[in-house]
DNA sequence: TTGACAGGCAAGTGATGACTTGCCTATGGT
DNA sequence: ACCATAGGCAAGTCATCACTTGCCTGTCAA
């Protein structure tokens, strides 16, 4: 199963997947209806759970998140390691020998 | 003028602006005409000047490219600045402490 | 000054993406 | 057994985006 670095960029270019990135950094582990919750209250963001849903399910794709079945809840985990391939693709700017 | 977070994301969505970047990366200040054969050749992506000039728009609203002009020549820059928000948003999954 | 070259402007089209709506499954408490 | 809770599935709508098409502006060389 591939993880084309596409899904990633894609992942991150809505600004709710961002707010639910910023609220698994906050707090690991959250299920849809805290991610919901924590939306609304924490971004203003009035979202519908299966909005929510389908983002979540986007940022699985880009495997910047990882969820765990137990019962009836799936816990939501963040795995930021995919963005280390952003800033190491295109190095800084200043450090390629400006002149040539 | 605000360079709002969410251009820069929306700029990197696109797998063929990643492709100006990395032509960029690898050769900085190109003109529009030759960004477009570069695309072509070394990526397969058959963009017409129009599209390339549309793409090179939204990288230079996000900040990432910067452009010179001198006589009938355009050429752009890159500005790889404004990544560095992205991987400091998202700290590291390990080290911030797991349990809580 | 004429024409080739480098680039810009703007309306239109097709496809992708975000979100909704309605209904369904499964788990757990009482 | 029953019902509330947590979540999933799928079709449909609407807006955004990428790209095209056609024409226009500005620069340089002959």
């Amino acid at each position: 199963m591939v993880r084309p670095v596409s899904d990633v960029f894609k992942a991150l270019a809505d600004p709710t997947r961002r707010a639910l990135l910023d609220e698994l950094t906050d707090r690991d582990g959250q299920t849809l209806f805290e991610l919901c919750a924590r939306l609304t209250t924490n971004h203003g963001l009035a979202s519908t759970r299966q909005a929510v849903s389908q983002h979540l399910e986007v940022l699985e794709a880009a495997g910047l998140v990882s969820t765990r079945r137990e019962g009836r809840y799936k816990y939501h985990h963040l795995d930021t390691s995919p963005l280390g391939a952003i800033t190491e693709r295109w190095p800084a700017t200043d450090a390629k020998g400006s002149n040539s």
